[in-house]
DNA sequence: CTGAAAGCGCTAACAA
DNA sequence: TTGTTAGCGCTTTCAG
């Protein structure tokens, strides 16, 4: 087994407490015992118990992630950001996957309570947050992740979605189009449905009006049989907006297959700005969101409430979106436009 | 705060070891005793602290995972793979992103083992496993995740790199091509030497031979700077093999830009077999990795080896690659066969 | 500035 | 079958 402090201390000739004070406030041991202790230190190659540590002083270098998948590009960068920042501080990340179940998700929250972490992130599965109310009367910090804090009493990093929506409505309205359609996904999930908020205000402040399709789930296989069944019932637009890009990419094939070029015939604008856009066969316009910066400030304001509870005040942290503007949106045809 | 065992026990009317008894070997308590203790656990909402039991049984149900990066999909299966597995075992997952850089794994292998986590599941950065050494002799269950395990004394889940290798020659040969590039990434990525070991086999075999190619990292981004300097000094092939998808998407862009059709020009074909393989606007052949099922299965072995350390055998699993057609490989053209 | 001692919540002997 | 007790490794008063 490795060593403990109390073979440090022995090493040292010096008591405990001295071997924990040079390991927490180093400021009040003496220059030449501290010497002494980290020299021990590094002869035995001691690293602290930090288990043990937590028992004692019930503050956990540990945060728990909670989102729905991580295989989605968007949840893998963020994922990123907040590793990175956690690692910095000397924190650990636990990731948990959803899968948007409530089910899975309260599973998950047990699982953290049980692991006594000091700070949570996470991206709920429901709107309701009474599952984290526990959680946070155990002192247990919370900060919402891509979702913006409707009280008080948490901490928030999100991305405005309602102007991602207008900035990609805009976006089809300057090059012309006329006849959008809107492919959402499920109505409870709130980031999309603030996307669509977005861009239905924009789209009738234009005057023009917008087809509303709605796929099962954020995949790219949902996004291809929505975009399957709508054209196999036939409608007419030049220009597609998507709830996110796995849902164009998916959205993308089905046009392919139907003999739909894009951008000519169909301008398709995503949202997320994962690699894959940039890096698909069709370059894909799309709304970027800060993915790493949101996690990385997601897990500084956690890690600041876990090191100073006290003197810690809430806050809501919101990034702008921005339009990336790729190969697979262009101005509306010719042929297009008389023909309207 | 949350309750405690103590509090449970007053409640229950029964000692602190009784309770601990009904949660760690219930089958030594009297049925009628562990219902009351249950309704009081209910009752209070308890919740075991984690740490606390672990630093007295040395026994942590906490599990890294050491990665090179997760944002590659990949990983990300595989991570799916490992937290499905451990969740089902009431094991929490710490994700570690190594970003292939010796530094970085070695202060999260500082950082787990100061969290004292049961078990380590590793893709390591380099190919000595020197500094697995000092957790394993403290009693750390070690891993090793897609990789073959050298020695006894770990265990190891991988996937036959050689035979997707050649998979991967045949596949291109069988269609006739007789002039293959070989996209390899950096060369002391282990996965990737087996890959191409199979691969020249394979072809040397057929009486063909290869160009070698080598990309500075695994990503879009290298595979497509790669693919752009080889075409501008003039290489004559019909077959681009890759060593991972990510390469291939990126080469695809450049053989795309300088004007080449896939599958008609050039057939490529991939490995790994990433979502966005078979979603591309091109579908990419690719050499199929069981990827969620590697990590489940690696989980499985260090929980197993957590759970009972002593009567723990050792075993290295390997899974088979498996060849996925899609569009991007064809036959090679009338055209190019006579100018051969 | 340093040491001694109490105890965090729990498990594992050992007694009863 | 249940209760009692001694720590696990560490932090934190409180004295010295």
């Amino acid at each position: 087994m490795g060593s403990s402090m109390k073979d440090v201390a022995t090493l040292a000739s010096v008591s405990l407490g001295t071997v924990s004070n040079v390991l927490n406030h180093p400021e009040l041991v003496a220059p030449a015992t501290a010497a002494r202790v980290h020299r021990a230190i590094r002869e035995l190659e001691f690293i602290p118990n930090a288990p043990a540590r937590q028992l004692r002083s019930r503050h956990a270098r540990v945060l728990g992630l909670v989102v729905p998948d991580i295989a989605n590009p968007f949840f893998t960068e963020v994922a990123r950001g907040v590793e990175d920042a956690a690692l910095d501080a000397g924190y650990v990340v636990i990731l948990c996957n959803s899968d948007a179940q409530a089910e899975r998700e309260d599973r998950y929250l047990a699982v953290l309570e049980s692991q006594r972490v000091g700070g949570i992130l996470i991206t709920p599965a429901r709107k309701s947050l009474k599952p984290l109310g526990r959680l946070l009367g155990n002192g247990v910090a919370v900060t919402l992740l891509d979702n913006d804090a409707p009280a008080q009493d948490v901490c928030s990093a999100s991305v405005d979605d309602r102007m991602g929506g207008a900035l990609a409505a805009e976006h089809a309205l300057d090059l012309g189009h006329r006849k959008i359609v809107w492919l959402a996904g499920p109505a409870d999930i709130p980031q999309v449905a603030d996307r669509e908020l977005g861009l239905m205000s924009a789209v009738r402040h234009a005057g023009a009006s917008v087809q509303r399709l709605a796929a099962k789930q954020m995949t790219t296989a949902s996004g291809e049989m929505a975009m399957e069944s709508a054209l196999s019932q036939g409608i007419d637009f030049t220009a597609l907006v998507c709830a996110n890009d796995l849902l164009a990419l998916g959205a993308i094939r089905a046009l392919t297959r139907a003999g739909l070029r894009i951008p000519d015939d169909i301008s398709v604008i995503g949202y997320d700005d994962i690699e894959f856009a940039a890096s698909a066969a069709i370059p894909l316009t799309s709304v970027r969101q800060p993915k790493y910066e949101l996690g990385h400030a997601a897990a500084k304001l956690v890690i600041s409430e876990c090191e100073d509870p006290a003197s810690h005040a809430h806050q809501r942290v919101q990034f702008q979106p921005q339009l990336v503007a790729r190969q697979s949106s262009s101005p509306v045809s010719a042929s297009d436009t008389l023909r309207r």
